[in-house]
Formats: C-alpha cells, sequence, structure tokens
DNA sequence: TATGAATGAGGCTTCATTCAT
DNA sequence: GATGAATGAAGCCTCATTCAT
C-alpha cells in the first residue's frame, strides 16, 4: 500500500473518459475509483474533488488538442490547403476513434451551470479551435468570413459526433471532415 | 400548500423546460414540484417516476415538432422551396426563442444510457426531422443525397444551438437556417 | 411510513441533549436519528442541515429560559430581593437537573469558529442574560456595576456547570446560587 | 517537503495551540502536520495517535503550569498575600495572552466522553489549580472554606475565560484576578 | 386529488491511520 | 526520520419514491 497504482494523469484521463461515455452526474467517485483500481477515498489523494476532475479532464483534453490535432495549423511552411487536411484527418480520426462524443461538449451542455469556472475552461477550447481553423481560411475569405465558416465548422462536428452517438455511425464525422476540406479545395459541389 | 391545479401537460412540459436548462440529473422532482406549485408526492399523481417523465417531456416536444414545425413540410401544394422557408423559419425561432439548447439533444447525451427506453423515441425523433428536411430535397438531389444534407443540416442546427448555449449568441443558429433554406435557393455561394 | 414519529420541537430538543452531552462534533445525524426513532434521510425532512439544528436547539434553549427562567426578574409587583431568589432558585434547579453542563456554553467552545451564524445567537442568549441580572441590581449597584457583577455571576454559573460536569458534583452550582442571591441580601461575608 | 526539523515538544505545543483555537474535532491531524512543515505521515513518527497528543498536551499544559505559574505558591519565604498576588499576575496574564481559551477546559467538554483516558488527566490539572490556591487560602479560612474558595476562583476563571472568547473582552479575566487577590487583601467589599 | 411523513440507496468528502520506500 | 500512497470507516446530505391520511 504505498506502491503507485496510477499517475495523477491516468486518474484525470480515466475520469475523462467515463465523463465522456456516462456523462459527469453519471459517473460516481466510486466508479472513477473502480476503473482504477483504487478505493473511492484514493481518488481524493490525487484531487481535491470530482469538480475539480472534471476542470482537469478540459485541460488535459485541450492540451492534448493543442499538440496533436491543431498543432500543424501553425505549421507555417505547409501550404493552408495541406494543413487543413491534415488538421481535419488528425480531428476525424480522433472523433471516430473515440466513442461516446465530445468530452468537453458533453460537459458543456451538463455541468456549465452547475460549475461556473468551466465554462471560461470549456469556452477557451472551442475559441481555440475556431482561431486554429480561422486561421487557415483567413487568407481566402477575409478575417470575418473565415471566423465564421470556423464556427460552423466546429459546430458541424459537435453536431456530427452527436449523430454518431446517437446512430452508431461514424460516416456524418467524415462528412464534417470533407466539408472542411473542400472549404480550401478547388471549388465545385461541396455544401 | 398550492391547490394549484394543474393539467398533466403542464406538469410535463415544466419538467421538459427544467430538463433543457438544467439538465436531467440537476432537475429533482421537488425542483419539478416546487415549478409547479405542488408537493413532491403530488408529482406522482400524474407520473409513476421521473424517468416517464423524461419519456413524457420528449414525446410532447416531438408532438410540438410534428404539429407546428414539420407539418409544413407536408403541404403539397406549396413548392419545396417555400416549404423549407417555411421550416427553416419555424425552426430558426423556436430554437433561439428558447434557451438551454435542445431538449431531446440534451437528454440524447445525458440519459440515453440510463433510460434505454429513451433512445428509440430520441432516434424517432431525430428520424422525423431528417426525414422532413430530405423530403423536400429529394426531388432536387436524389434521395440518398438528400437524405445526407438532410442529417447534416440536423446535425448543424444541434451544434448551432450548443454554440448558442456557450457564447450566449444566436447568430449560428441563424446561419444554419439561411444555409438549410440556400440548399434549394437560385444559385451559389452559401456552404 | 405517514404517522408523525415526533414533532419538529421535539427533533430539535433531542438534538439539544445529544448536543449538550456528547457534544456538537460528537454527536452524529444518525444518533440523533437513532435517538427519535427516525431513519437518517427523515432527520432532514425537519431540518435543512445540522448547522441548523444547532441554531434551532439554541433558539429552543434561550426562548425556555426567556419563559421559565428570566421571566420573573421582570415581575415588578415582587422586590428585587423576591425576584434575585426566584430568578437564582429556578437557575440552579436548571443546571442541577441536567448533566452534561450548557448546551450554548458548550456550543460557544466548540462550534463559534465553525459556523460563523450561531456567534450572534449565543451572544444574544447570554446578554439576555446579564440583562436579566443587572436588572435587578441596577438600583442598588448603579449601572455600570451591575452589569460587571451580571457578567460576573454569569461567567461563574458558566464555570459551575463545568466543574459540575467534571466532578459530577453539583454544589459548586448551588454555591454561585447563593453567592447571587447574597448579592441583595442584608450585608456580611459571602463572596 | 517540510525537512523543518522539529522536536516532539514542538509538535505537542503545536497541537495544543490547534485543539485550544480550533476545537479537538475541528483539527486534523493533516493541520497539524501542516501547521508543523510535516507531512501527515511524518506526525506518526511521534505520536501514536490523535488522541495521545491530546494527551500529550494537557500533560504539557499542566506542567507548564506547575512549573511556572503555582510554583510561586509553595515559595514558603514569600508571605502568603505576596504569593498569591504573583499567582494571580501570572494566571491573568496567561489567559489574557492566549486566545481560545483554555485548552484543558476546553477538551473537557469535548473529549472527555471520547477518551475516557483523559478525564483523569484533566482532573489533576484542575485539583493542582485548586488545591495550590486553598493551600495560600489556608491559614486565613481554614482547610475547608478555602477548598471552596480555591474551587470558586478556579471556576470563575474558567467562565471568564470563556466570556473573553465570546465578547473577545479580557476585562472579566482581569477582575477574576483582582477578586482572587482580595481574598486575602486587607479588608472589605470585594465579592 | 393532494400532501406530510418517512426512508433506502447512494453520492461526495474527510479523516485517522498504516505501510513500503 | 520522512513521506507519498492507500484505505476503511464514517459523516453529511440528496433524492426518487412510497404510503397513510
Amino acid at each position: 500500500m504505498g506502491m503507485k497504482k496510477i499517475s495523477k494523469d491516468e486518474l484525470i484521463s480515466t475520469s475523462g473518459h467515463l465523463f465522456r461515455i456516462n456523462g459527469y452526474h453519471n459517473t460516481s467517485i466510486s466508479d472513477i475509483a473502480a476503473e482504477c483500481g483504487l478505493s473511492k477515498a484514493s481518488v481524493y489523494h490525487y484531487t481535491p474533488s470530482k469538480h475539480a476532475l472534471a476542470e482537469a479532464a478540459i485541460k488535459q483534453l485541450h492540451q492534448y488538442f493543442k499538440e496533436n490535432i491543431s498543432a500543424v495549423v501553425y505549421q507555417e511552411h505547409l501550404s493552408e490547403y495541406d494543413r487543413l487536411v491534415k488538421f481535419s484527418d488528425a480531428l476525424e480520426k480522433f472523433y471516430t476513434q473515440r466513442e461516446g462524443g465530445c468530452l468537453i461538449g458533453n460537459l458543456a451542455l451538463e455541468v456549465t451551470d452547475i460549475i461556473p469556472e468551466l465554462e471560461k475552461l470549456i469556452k477557451n477550447y472551442f475559441t481555440d479551435w475556431i482561431s486554429a481553423i480561422a486561421h487557415l481560411l483567413k487568407k481566402k475569405f477575409g478575417h470575418d468570413r473565415a471566423k465564421q465558416l470556423a464556427e460552423d465548422a466546429v459546430l458541424q462536428f459537435q453536431g456530427a459526433v452527436m449523430m454518431r452517438r446517437l446512430y452508431k455511425d461514424v460516416a456524418p464525422i467524415t462528412r464534417q471532415s470533407r466539408k472542411l476540406i473542400a472549404l480550401l479545395g478547388d471549388d465545385s459541389s461541396v455544401n
């Protein structure tokens, strides 16, 4: 009883996982503890509260997003189009792989009113996401329109992720990915 | 104490309202009772359980949707375009007026795993919605493509509604409405 | 299930009893429930919190004090001396009968820092007590000195009650009662 | 983390300090550890339990009392009166300086039932205190009356210390000190 | 129909304590 | 000696639900 069973990072990602799949309220500290092979009390060795766990999970995911998904966007040696493709693919893969939708989107709906501190974090995440896309669209569409298109792209992914959860079908996600890429594609028919 | 006469319908819509604004888990029978001017125990004269209340709220909203929003779609004496405009406007108004997002979308995320009976109901709702839109797009786009476009439209509204909740800005909703209409619009440029 | 097992007043006095005997922290809601023949959850049918129970117990005791102990003090048709005797006897009887000391004195030490709302209530109680005694001493000693003597009398009772708890001997209480009466007695030797 | 070397004595006096200010139940081992710059686990290198800490704190204070406060009482080369003045002054200073009342008095109320071993220790402390005072009063008042007066003096200090805690005013303490001295004062009038 | 009373189950959190390093 | 990790037990409180009136 002194050998680490898990790291704080693992606790947070496990919590995030459960929150995403089952929802915040529907995930008890007991569930988290069980999933981690810890006792309930031990969870509190790593975190002061369930709220804090949600907060940490959001931050962790945001960090992951920055490092593994949106980073390409700022690799200025690549063409905007290439960057958009890479970004979009990464996003698609990300949401295609994990069931249960988008942790942050889900938490946005479920706990924003209950844990006001999270609102800012959640907005930060989406704002970053929108900015990343807008950054690539700016040259072609101008600042304002790029912003709008980016916002729409994000909201489409969120909607797609919800549909995927409901219908167990990843097609909508793939489709939004293609629509995003098409924004910088030659021309033609995609809407 | 209250002696307020309320109808079952009012109870259900009040429940739906609270579920939408505060979430399912974050709305207690007590909250519902208080909002209706009833005692907690009295709520159980109208419904056998909280689950049932969620179920009823979904059905009620679905019904409302059919009667007040999607009905136009099948008024075959109007042009597809006119019907789409009316439908889209109704939808926009619907989501623009009520804060807290989409009851059914929210419930989809929060209670689908916990009350399996609801999954079918929720799917029915979205399927109806998709069908309604697809019905209008069929002639122009063909069955399959219409279905896809309709699904995308729905998912865009859902995403927009989430954004609106987060950023307190209805613009995204309005935008999705216009995009939907543009699908049958004369020419080009909207994506 | 539906027949009253206890009244709110009984719950409060039972709580007060246990707080006085065992202390606030050392009395659990479980203990209170058991003593009342209720389940833990049922306690919350009558009170919103343990804090509130302490608050209510203080108020209840204060009320009892006003109605049954300090009331005599203001029966202006009696001589000051007679009133002091009656008051002092009542006080002696009160503290002699119940083990565990003074609820309010105990709570003053244990929860004042933890439930700041209680501080005012506790002060109110002691201030009333002091005022009652001072009211009787005023004529003989003048306002300021009467106040001091009254404060000392109160503090002596509190100290006596603590000693009684420790040594299981009521003599100190009886002694303080006599000393208080002697303040308006003929003259002589009591200090 | 802290690596602060502290002695067992410091741990005990810090514990006593916290117990006095915040109460026994309201002071956690964590609090004590933090105040000492130790980790929670390290506290257990100095003491086997929280109970033992309370016990040690009482003994430590008792020892302090004997060495620094009551010692004068037995310096038979001084007059009783002079010794009483010195004793009383020391006591007044002692209780005036430290907020939170009397550790031992507080513990008497809060943990006597929960840690029966402490009862004897607490009685010992007060018995020593009473004996010290009685020792000085014996000649003038006779053994029995001296004992009573001493007990009353102690109980008055305890009451005063409680009042001081509640009203943040040291006057009552000072007053009891003067009353004690007056017992051997030349003449009359103090009660 | 309406509701006050009651409750089992469960949720979050704290805490004293142990133990391997 | 010092401490991070872990935990059983317990505490406060909420909640959906039942039932007698």
